[in-house]
DNA sequence: TCCCCCATCTAAGCGCTGTCAACATTCTTT
DNA sequence: AAAGAATGTTGACAGCGCTTAGATGGGGGA
């Protein structure tokens, strides 16, 4: 009774969705906010069920009660970060100046999400690639896929049909994605600053990537004998 | 002399001797390729130093006087793999039937390269990406990354300067390796079958990555304050 | 030719990890 | 209030990366 109503405080708000946690309010919960702070803090290396565990201040064998084990635990903090990398697409798409570079601004915002949660973004992708697919995180991330898509078809993409736009989709979510991944690399550095700045330079490398002669190679490809 | 060669054979095929060597003939290599061998038959996840040190037939203490740590010696795993993707890369680009489609070329070879060989992929990029750099690793595929440079300035590449020739190969690489970290996604799969085969799908989706506005949006961007 | 040095390998062990079974505690239901 | 499900703890196991101390044997100096 005062004890229901203590926890009842102690946990993070949410009223009676079904089945939720007793005993410490909502460890599922705590336990992938634990993991996040660990991911950031401490990179991926760092992250090990015993010390998301400690961080949350529970025992090492407590997590098997909410998670059948690590990998789930890394799904559901993978999750949330599919959750917010579409929150992040939606919104770059919606405060874009025009729709013609809306398309640009989306992969800004993209490689900016995973410069700014480098060890999330690996996280989320490993999983993905774990499973070899993005089905769950792709519904996560299913406003983020669409909003490219539509960009893609409001900015005129030279596509003639759904196919088409479905590849060039494709396409640019690869490209982005690409580019998150190596726009750490020291190499770049030099061209960072003479371009003024890493946003400067992640716009730059969009911007070029335009470098596949479609004109002379479309997809029922002739000589496909080329491997 | 006949002592070293009997060991050099015998560290390439080691099936006989009635006596197994008393020091492993040359064991750094023989961990490096055992390493590979765990890596394809079992993923990254089995690829332990115990593993490899089992596998190659010495005690898990054995590898430490050969490599400082465990990273070292993925660090050698990881470096055989960027050459032989160089070396893909090169044959991809002199067997191309044409310099205009030598880019796309390229870019499926670059793809296919992954395909064949994912983990080894994978632990090139996490062995580059935990150091924030390429160099080394750049060594080694540097006749790759100047082959597409090459391939890029005998297609005609819509360049004007070296600087802009620089954005653009750093931009085939980005979109090449996005492509090869997503083709593998069983979303894709009813596609890659409507395209006729994954390689046909490559080549539609690398074809296709045309996307960004590059006319309206050149990099000394004015609004660069999306973000 | 011999012998000894030292690079190479082994054995043992530390602290960490993921996971599980057994036990204890608490909340819900009856 | 008793029963039972949900939740948390303890202790244990095997495997991991890595270190230290000791054994082994092949090539270079005598």
């Amino acid at each position: 009774m005062v004890t229901a109503m203590r926890e009842a405080e102690s946990a993070v708000l949410e009223p009676h969705s079904a089945s939720k946690p007793y005993h410490h309010g909502d460890l599922s919960r705590a336990l992938i906010q634990a993991g996040r702070r660990i991911l950031e803090a401490e990179g991926p290396a760092g992250l090990s069920l015993r010390a998301v565990a400690r961080e949350a201040g529970v025992s090492p064998a407590a997590p098997y009660h909410h998670f059948k084990d690590k990998g789930e635990l890394l799904d559901a903090i993978a999750s949330e970060g599919w959750r917010e990398m579409g929150a992040a697409i939606a919104q770059a798409r919606a405060t874009g100046p025009s729709a013609s570079s809306s398309t640009l601004n989306i992969g800004v915002a993209y490689v900016c999400f995973a410069r700014d949660n480098p060890a999330l973004y690996r996280l989320m992708y490993k999983m993905a690639r774990d499973k070899q697919t993005m089905e769950g995180h792709a519904k996560d991330a299913e406003s983020g896929w669409s909003h490219v898509r539509e960009a893609l078809k409001e900015a005129g993409a030279d596509v003639s049909d759904e196919r088409e736009l479905t590849l060039a989709t494709i396409g640019a979510w690869c490209a982005a994605h690409g580019v998150a991944e190596m726009a750490g690399f020291k190499e770049f550095e030099r061209l960072k600053a003479e371009l003024g700045g890493e946003e400067a330079f992640v716009r730059a490398v969009l911007s070029h990537i335009v470098v596949f002669p479609r004109q002379t190679m479309r997809y029922p490809c002739p000589d496909e004998a080329v491997r």
